[in-house]
DNA sequence: TTGTAAGCGTTATCAC
DNA sequence: GTGATAACGCTTACAA
């Protein structure tokens, strides 16, 4: 490994010289830098980003902390986080918490340790004086834990809404909402969008916890069996609309003409998977955008227009609602 | 953030004593050390591990190149990799290729500006010389590109066979083979096992094919109507096998009953869609284990006892086997 | 326009 | 046992 002193050496110059090239600073005179040029190219040099670092207290370095790596929503916002992360030049350091506070612990001292530039939050933890311990910029995503913490979350709302106005609007009269843990934020959030409008309607629903993770196809066997007469089924993913839609064919029921169901995430399978699936998209996309858009400018120690930011989501009708 | 010298301050210490108390080197008096890791505590102190890498050239980091991030196999290997490295005090880089030779280059410079300590390569490329001009231990996941970079790689030859076996065992006279793109070593590998059984039984049969990431549901489609009268499918990967379930229940085959089918991965949906998928499973726990088991070896510079590790795979019979 | 040298936060080699 | 101090590879005043 070439370090600066052997470019330096090679072309003859001193150090600081080199590295007023290679960063494009000061003044250096078109010549000499040919010749660093040169040297760089033959030596293979790259510089050393932790002496950078150490020098800079900047490390060029994001962390994402994920409750989970294996589930598709969190496997591609995490996908897109790092193109954007790649572009910028920066590195993705993926922190998996498994929802376990000790791990979450665990990263946590590791940011400081590695100069960490910005963290991306997606925790299920409320674990908040910790993280606001931290003095580096963070950007949360799915939840905002507290007012202080810069969030980017879909309009979990409207998500609800928009279910609920379109199971109501083709007619139905009696609905499930298989939900995630109802502690968490989103879920709470897209439950009161559900519950708004089949109220102010009238039309019959309750709402069944189950684990994002590890939805318990029995529990929802078991939900449908004794509802044999819902007409309508909204899932809180649509993981658990995929396991709701094998139930209602084993139980004999023709969907969308006797129940419809409506998913939420839009997940890649959802398009492909038989019945094709409604389901309310969450852009993903644009989440990503956003939240490394708003860290950069936050380690930039520039400012953020908007601080808690919600993006749209949108119905995807496909052939589970009529 | 504190440093060693605000510790060595207030414990009335020299830094050469801190450092002999983090490090547990050399000797220092009891009461001393006790001085010593009160003023850390009080501090808040963790030592950069920036700097310490920089002196040691070695960064705890450990970096994963992928193809994708959205593929369930992928995922859920990187998420026992990140356990493992985490349990071990390494941190994880993820490099997502994109199977895009541009990105792969573009993070090989990074590998050595942050002096990473090893690779987990699991990469589509045939960039072989790139990777063995770095000079930092790599283990290869799924493919061998060569002699001298130890790999791990389940027993695809194998998988093939066991596949095929099951399939003429219960009576199959034609297959299809709806396989990878058969550039990939793992693709011709599960092929030759395939054949090499099929073969020997004289049993017609055929491979078309596909994109792991992308696999046409269209191509599916077509290959299955125009062989109505085959009797076994034999995917090389689970999705591709749900995608060909949905083709031959629109056809209107039984299965397994007129047609059987065989996966390949064993993800979690293989368990939970229906029917149960019969598949041939990896073992990515296991995979993951050895990989960064070697890498350690190698990282420590002690040698590997086995070069190119193959794990078995296994048959899982679910209910689209007789 | 260029070079010298201090400093970033560590560790390790010496003396004492 | 402990403390200076050089070194890791880099950046940036400050001099020249």
């Amino acid at each position: 490994m070439a370090t600066i002193k052997d470019v330096a050496k090679k072309a003859h110059v001193s150090v600081a010289t080199v590295s007023r090239v290679i960063n494009q600073k000061g003044y250096v005179n078109s010549e000499t830098r040919e010749m660093v040029l040169e040297a760089i190219k033959e030596l293979d040099y790259v510089p050393n980003e932790l002496a950078r670092s150490l020098f800079q207290k900047k490390s060029s370095i994001i962390a994402v902390l994920v409750p989970h790596l294996t589930s598709y929503y969190f496997a591609e916002l995490l996908e897109f986080i790092e193109d954007i992360t790649l572009e910028l030049d920066y590195r993705l350091m993926v922190c998996n918490s498994h929802d376990d506070p000790e791990k979450e612990a665990q990263y946590l001292k590791i940011f400081d340790q590695y100069n960490i530039d910005g963290l991306i939050l997606i925790a299920n933890t409320h674990r908040i004086e910790d993280y606001k311990k931290l003095d580096i910029p963070i950007i949360e995503i799915d939840h905002k834990l507290t007012e202080d913490i810069p969030s980017i979350t879909s309009n979990n709302v409207l998500g609800g809404k928009l279910a609920a106005e379109k199971l109501i609007n083709t007619g139905c009269k009696k609905i499930i909402h298989f939900r995630g843990p109802s502690d968490l934020m989103t879920v709470r959030e897209r439950t009161d969008g559900f519950k708004s409008v089949l109220e102010k309607n009238e039309v019959y629903n309750f709402s069944y916890d189950l684990d994002f993770k590890t939805p318990s196809p029995e529990d929802i066997e078991n939900v449908i069996w004794s509802n044999l007469d819902c007409d309508g089924v909204f899932c809180d993913s649509d993981y658990i609309a995929i396991l709701a839609i094998q139930a209602l064919k084993k139980a004999g029921k023709k969907i969308p003409e006797e129940v419809q169901v409506i998913g939420f995430d839009n997940i890649e399978l959802a398009d492909v998977l038989k019945p094709h699936l409604t389901t309310v998209s969450q852009n993903r996309q644009k989440i990503a955008e956003y939240a490394i858009n708003s860290l950069m400018k936050l380690i930039n120690k520039e400012s953020l227009e908007v601080f808690h930011r919600k993006i749209d989501v949108e119905l995807i009708e496909r052939d589970t609602t009529k």
